[in-house]
DNA sequence: CCGACAATATGTCGGACTAATTATTGCCGC
DNA sequence: GCGGCAATAATTAGTCCGACATATTGTCGG
């Protein structure tokens, strides 16, 4: 025992957690650091579903911030359903049942640490439902605008390669402006979160190796579906696309 | 000067605003009643993206709450993405393609007032997509456990009607059943969303009239292709239940 | 077995001070 | 005199502190 369980989120005695350690100093503020800590700390397992919170009192002095701080962290994590608490019974995790998986900041907290092969293969199996049928609906409803958002992403891609953050950072527009054009808003919001996911695990595929495959050609197959507006083609190379980074990813791990 | 534009989120000078009016006096805490309050103003477009609200300590003495309740509150909207806020630039609304709409508290804002049809639209669209293919997963992963789940839920429904809270509660375990048996983190938090927001819709389809088809028949179409095990029939049973409930809530508004 | 009460942790309050960022102003160089 | 640049001031969110109010829960007594 040494102590019956209710040693705090904050390890040891001694002195405070080192909140926000490498991540460019204080980019984000203090309550996002806390929040940080404690969503990270939750959905890696290391505070379990059904376990309560240490005291605000305490636990925020054991992370050298202010009650005021320490509360506004957790109001986040009760915004994403992460936990609950009520007076004089504390603040409880959540099963995981009712976390907003789908939030971007708690898909990024799932991956901040060795990313869970289960949960990995369930967000493939989500993109691979929703993102055909979404470039179908692409097909379907784009407009110039949406063609040229398109083609200029693609291009920025076919000059800078996925090894760099640029190129990254192109095939992310080229997703969004492919969502963009399915005019339908909670599609956008969808994929949006699982395209941020998918952006952590193109890490992962980068760093076990050089990326297998060349993405480029099945891009260009979904975006000439587009441009063509035949639908049941655009839905088949997206399709192809998804299985294909699922490969490699499944590869990687 | 009268004043400029700057009139503040809270209505006219005098006294505060009327935060939880209604619903069981001090049910949620007053945080979330500011919460709602802005969320809903947000949502519904009484304030519109890119606009600024009004300074912390003036919002919060017109709201008359304090500035601590007023702040968490804003994190909790920040935390959905509705918000973002920086020092001296202020709290700014984001642009809708930020808004975590998925979020079951902002789907419920976004029915809190007049539901938006383009929206309504758009989360149909969704599910016509979503669903379906959860339909084949269960087919194809569901055991006893769920089967016997589906079962009663089922039961439940055809005894007390869609009428009645206890029959609506019957769908929702229902829904609920099979998305358990897809064995799907993503599409059990994806869904349990849609699926609140959908029940929305439904008191709208019982308001205008009585509800104008037995959903009963295909909801036992579903089930006994998923008992089977036989995907495709479960996926194609699934997608006319949702056409239905489509063209239901369509004729309905 | 049920109702009143006390303990406890969250909830709310108010005010003060800090920090970051924008807007302004004035200086310097062209 | 003009235009860009740097120091500065004003503004707004961010953080901190300490106190009190409120709501549950567990317990004690009828």
């Amino acid at each position: 025992m040494a102590s019956k369980e209710e040693e705090a989120q904050a390890p040891a005695a001694g002195s405070a957690v080192q909140l926000t350690p490498s991540p460019k100093g204080s980019g984000r503020r203090l309550r996002g650091a806390v929040a940080h800590y404690l969503g990270t700390a939750i959905v890696s397992g290391r505070i379990a579903p059904g376990e309560r919170l240490t005291g605000e009192v305490a636990n925020a002095e054991a992370l050298d911030v202010s009650r005021s701080a320490y509360r506004e962290a957790v109001q986040v994590l009760t915004a994403k359903g992460l936990v609950e608490s009520r007076p004089k019974a504390g603040t409880r995790v959540l099963p995981r049942s009712r976390w907003n998986m789908l939030d971007p900041a708690v898909l990024a907290w799932a991956f901040s640490g060795e990313p869970d092969l289960d949960f990995v293969r369930d967000l493939f199996e989500l993109r691979a439902i929703v993102e055909p049928n979404a470039a179908r609906l692409a097909a379907e409803r784009r407009d110039k605008a949406d063609i040229k958002a398109m083609k200029d992403a693609l291009a920025k891609m076919r000059r800078h390669t996925l090894a760099t953050e640029a190129g990254r950072a192109a095939d992310r527009d080229f997703h969004d402006a492919l969502l963009q054009a399915t005019r339908n808003s909670t599609l956008i919001a969808l994929s949006a979160s699982i395209g941020a996911a998918v952006n952590w695990t193109t890490q992962f595929k980068q760093r076990a190796r050089a990326l297998p495959r060349d993405p480029l050609p099945d891009h260009a197959r979904v975006f000439d579906a587009i441009v063509a507006g035949d639908a049941d083609a655009a839905s088949q190379a997206m399709r192809t696309l998804v299985d294909l980074a699922l490969e490699d990813t499944r590869s990687a791990m």
